[in-house]
DNA sequence: GTCTCTGCTTGCGGATTTCGCAGGAGTGGG
DNA sequence: CCCACTCCTGCGAAATCCGCAAGCAGAGAC
């Protein structure tokens, strides 16, 4: 019901610039301290989120339904991987020939990457892949992604230890 | 209150070989239907997380606080940082001469490193910076972290286009 | 000017959820 | 056996969520 707008939104003629990052205007300030409240804890009541920025609970609640909806941010728990029994993390590097993008899409499509990004660089694409042992992640790394077309080479750096993971830009 | 748990549990003997990941088992095969569930939706009331995992609200309820308390999970919003206003992101490698786990403190203390882990392979380091700009970039890579001591060389991979992100391990 | 659209506010009530606390069951130690 | 501890359940009271309605203000379009 309320991705109604949304679409509306792309029928108007103006947002036909709209790209996949979501070609809406940078964000709101106020959506901004929103999310910096949902950041902090991502179960915070909304009346105590509109005391903070200055807006009714009702008016929170409604934003924060769409920024859920346009997917612009999702409350969700994290985990250390290594606490919840994924034994074998690693960062792989990526040199691509070709289309990098239809690489990317063939990444995404697999359950074992958590993380894939284009970069510029001496790789042309970095995914992060949780597996649950040394197997799985062979697997995953020599026989899936390598069986990527387009896939030239690639280098992978396995995880030892997860120092540092927030989500907290804006709080500062 | 729920501290004082962890902090008797410390003084058992037989959990001295608790390391900084928590040294505690796996984690029980509830808590991760627990956390599963909350990787989907961050909000889910306790009610229909004990329903879907055989707990009454109340066992859930301590559950998860207790998981937050440990630092097990934490629940957050999470968002596509460049929809948020930061316009630059990189994944920078690191070579370390001497002491990473030093150095991997050094950068943990930056607010602009989002994430930090040590790696095997031909960085020591990899961490994810965010930040506003170019200038703001160039600031912390050519400016703060090659002042780590210890830091010998870096290697940056600056983001393009974020294509996936997810967080959710054991949904599968 | 008027009309319309969008977004915020206020207020409301009912359903739902959260929260604290008083037990009860199971375990392991002395 | 008893004690301490952990984990669960059940149950009210308080708080929160959620939908809805009416009113208002600002921005555009015409």
């Amino acid at each position: 019901m309320h991705s109604g707008t949304v679409a509306s939104r792309s029928a108007d003629p103006k947002d036909s610039r709209e790209s996949k990052n979501g070609g809406r205007p940078p964000l709101d300030a106020v959506s901004l301290a929103i999310i910096e409240q949902l950041q902090e804890d991502g179960r915070r009541p909304y009346a105590a989120i509109g005391k903070a920025v200055g807006l009714s609970e009702a008016a929170v609640r409604q934003r924060v339904q769409k920024l859920l909806d346009q997917g612009v941010m999702q409350i969700v728990a994290v985990t250390d991987p290594l606490t919840v029994g994924f034994r074998r993390q690693a960062m792989v590097g990526i040199h691509v020939e070709g289309d990098v993008e239809a690489v990317a899409d063939a990444l995404t499509a697999m359950d074992e990457c958590e993380y894939v990004v284009m970069t510029a660089g001496s790789f042309d694409l970095m995914v992060e892949i949780v597996c649950e042992d040394d197997d799985h992640l062979l697997e995953v790394i020599n026989g899936r992604i390598r069986a990527v077309p387009g896939v030239r080479s690639t280098e992978s750096f396995v995880y030892l230890k997860l120092k540092k993971q927030t989500y907290m830009w804006g709080t500062r």
